[in-house]
DNA sequence: AATGAATGAGGGTTCATTCAT
DNA sequence: AATGAATGAACCCTCATTCAT
């Protein structure tokens, strides 16, 4: 029992690794079942067999992903460490997931556009709550004096909004890799909060 | 016969208008040659007199949209002011243009996705035309002294990357105007800056 | 304009025909877009062009025949004669409708299973429209005398039903002929009526 | 062995009254093999233990729901009692079997586009042994003079289809109930026969 | 005796694209 | 310069059926 269901889920998480894979190379749209499936070895039909359709295949997508990223950046957050640092951990964490799994954050953009209503409202969520840690490290530096920030939100937006954009240019094997990338923005992104 | 090409000029303009509405609106997948022509009260043919296809047509859009911005960008570059408000009103413009024409801008992100070959290294010359404006507001305040950049590339990234997220989140007649989002977002910006 | 609208309504009720030929052979379920697009050597599209689906479709052939049937029967009420030759003429054009055009008339058979209740209310009044003309001649019967018949909707019922029953068992080219079976469908039924 | 088997018989018969539900329900095509599983809180891959195919199982269906029926029919017509009462009270069964098995009587309706070539001839002959019982009633009231019936052929299937057309707007918990549906087709369709 | 998993053939539907008129 | 009509490829999804375990 324990082991067939454990089995299934090791399976269904083979599918969205997979198939978030796909989906961020080829857009939502462009990522049909067949492409999701064929990567697998597998045919369309099983992919049914484990997911009702594409649209909650996605979302678990997204579920995955974004729960993994949210719990390692709290516990970034619960370190004993000064704000400062946190930041700086934090964005070079989400920089480093934003660019070596493209793949999946992708998901994030757009939800509107790909969700219907019946996930839309918990897709929103979960990104709110994984935005949320930054607001808490902010709100810590803000306090302890670290951080000198009026608008505390607009400033969050800034720096996701900047990091995310990194995917557009980025291009492995570059002149620039992941740590040069990641240590300019966290001191530019630094100097913009103290 | 001028008059011919004019009129023709004038109706393609026209259809790139509306199109870039739709595509913004519904997305390029989303949105069908048969929606475009609705808005248009043209039948779906009718646009195939004036572009070869749907790729065509999208790719015009683009073309149309992000020259118009530059030209802009420009002008406000070959202005008689610091750069420091070059820099300030370069940021209200396009989160303006971002915003309030999110229908057209939308265009610009994951080009690779929707463009062939054929377009793909024009479409990403003119995103660097744009882009280059910034680079030389940036450029000109670092000889003025007026900014202290040393990655002058990140730093343009990141100011592009924060402005391009404002879409993901803003919401027309929301607490937050534009205005109210601009002077923030220029004010945390130019502190990076300098 | 008139022209092309008129080909345009000929057209449809030639794929209307097809439809409900293929359907009644097949069954609703069993007949596939396709095979109704083959009948008519089209593709399977281009039956969108003229029809939302295959739901639409359906609920179209439905209106055609049943309206066509109606009419017929209700200018059989109107003529000149006894209620008793109307009832003959009723029964006798009844079931040859629902032998020789056996194809369209099965649509009437089942109908909750086949339409959406976007529909269904409309088919369910369409059939009591054409079943009520029945009523009229029986009401008009017991009125005038020649009928004795307390439980009119029951009778018209089993009148009916019988009829509908005939495809079941019905053989072209087989020993009774539609003449036979009307002659003695008529009897046996008008017996039970007066 | 022998526990076995009749464990295994238990078990079929189950299987088909569970099946011959859902088919009705939801139609031959509609009721899926999960669907039937289902129901009997199996899973879809053991149904194939007990039935070769699907229509294997909608043709045992077929088989113990008639012949149940004819049981049922042959003792009411060795009943000591007159042929109109017989026919009353086969009448009677026949549309509470109809209507309370509305189940699994729709199986006899349009068996060619159900059954394959293998098993139709079966079919019918069944529902021809069936209809056979009130063949003989009917013949048995003409000799004894109770009725006056040239064609009795005509007559059976006169009375077996106005019955069977009952389901067609039969609504449990209506206006009419059984036994008063049963009671104004009997008088009508004996009206017929005598 | 039964299950979980997978297959594969189709079915309905959508759409970019074409073309005669 | 534009339209109506049609095509065809692709896509999502369903389901009867199979099979190793």
């Amino acid at each position: 029992m324990k082991l067939r269901e454990k089995k299934a889920a090791k399976k269904k998480e083979e599918i969205l690794r997979s198939a978030s894979k796909i989906i961020s190379r080829r857009g939502y749209d462009g990522a049909t079942m067949e492409d999701i499936a064929a990567e697998l070895l597998m045919t369309k039909g099983a992919l049914y067999y484990y997911f009702k359709n594409k649209e909650e295949l996605l979302y678990q997508c997204h579920v995955l992903v974004l729960s993994e990223a949210e719990e390692k950046l709290e516990s970034i957050y619960r370190e004993n460490i000064s704000s400062i640092e946190k930041m700086r951990k934090a964005i070079r964490f989400h920089i480093e997931v934003a660019i070596t799994e493209k793949e999946t954050f992708n998901l994030i953009i757009k939800p509107e556009m790909t969700f219907s209503e019946k996930h839309i409202s918990k897709v929103l969520k979960q990104r709110d709550d994984y935005a949320g840690v930054f607001d808490k490290i902010i709100q810590e530096g803000v306090q302890s004096g670290e951080f000198v920030v009026k608008e505390k939100k607009m400033a969050r937006m800034i720096i996701l909004g900047s990091m995310n954009w990194i995917q557009q240019w980025y291009i492995p094997g570059g002149e620039k890799g992941i740590d040069d990338i990641s240590k300019v923005y966290a001191e530019y992104l630094l100097k913009m909060l103290t």
